[in-house]
DNA sequence: ATGGTGGGGAACCCA
């Protein structure tokens, strides 16, 4: 089984590049973020039009996310149960996984915009409430992926430059908190299973010729549940869609799991 | 040096 997840940034900019994606990496499931599209506006046609089944959560002008799955999900859940937010950052589904099921879970976190922001403290809030809902969704599905852009690059080797990232958003040590306390609910950046290249990222500025540079940090991630773990065979980051025309600022990551 | 690029949507907001 492949999971994945890519931050589209405009799903109508971007559908004919997820598509060309697709029809080359034929994954099982295909987590979006940043529709940037209504909910009417999702252009389902265009995926079952290849074989795709999609749930979405979106809106207006911001955030959104998908998952395209091969199979239809069950227990589709859009937003954290019980937290006030109105932005659509969270769709969940459950997939079959041989012979019993995965939950497999899309998110697009909270940027943070800068620290002395109110959308850190946003951020932040999000987190707990995050963190608290994986725990249940944990104890109610043992097998459990949850991917998407985390906006948090959990270490230094997640970062092009450390140093000159110093006191931003992305790497300040509450958001590495929040992350490391995901973590600390049995999940695993499956990303680290494996020996990696030095410098890998899967985001990249559009501005200062950010990609050509290499100058990226490492936010979008797949986690796993503790069973999972030793399924999982693999965890790519896959630059090429990057270098494409019109790219995303972010490409995606791919787990596979057996 | 507080820029720059890109998407949304129609002046700025967000990343």
């Amino acid at each position: 089984m492949k999971l994945a997840t890519w931050n589209v940034n405009s799903l109508k900019v971007r559908l004919p590049q997820v598509l060309d994606w697709l029809a080359a990496n034929p994954v099982d499931a295909l987590c979006l973020q940043e529709l940037k599209l209504d909910q009417d506006k999702f252009p389902l046609q265009a995926f079952t039009d290849i074989g795709y089944h999609a749930d979405w959560a979106g809106q207006k002008t911001y955030n959104g996310v998908a998952i395209l799955s091969k199979v239809a999900g069950t227990e589709i859940v859009k937003n954290i149960p019980g937290f006030e937010d109105h932005q659509q950052r969270v769709i969940a589904t459950t997939l079959p996984y041989g012979e019993s099921t995965i939950r497999v879970i899309s998110a697009y976190c909270p940027n943070g915009q800068s620290l002395d922001s109110d959308k850190y403290q946003y951020k932040l809030g999000w987190y707990a409430a995050f963190k608290a809902w994986l725990a249940e969704e944990i104890k109610q599905h043992e097998r459990v992926a949850v991917l998407g852009d985390y906006n948090v690059a959990p270490a230094d080797e997640d970062v092009h430059d450390p140093a000159k990232w110093v006191g931003q958003v992305l790497v300040s040590e509450p958001e590495r908190e929040a992350f490391r306390e995901l973590i600390n609910l049995g999940l695993t950046d499956s990303f680290r299973l494996f020996e990696q290249a030095p410098k890998s990222f899967s985001w990249w500025d559009y501005r200062m010729n950010g990609f050509k540079r290499n100058a990226g940090v490492r936010i979008d991630h797949v986690l796993l549940s503790k069973v999972l773990v030793p399924h999982c065979t693999a965890c790519i980051i896959d630059k090429a869609p990057r270098a494409n025309e019109q790219p995303s600022d972010h490409t995606p990551v791919v787990a596979t799991l057996v």
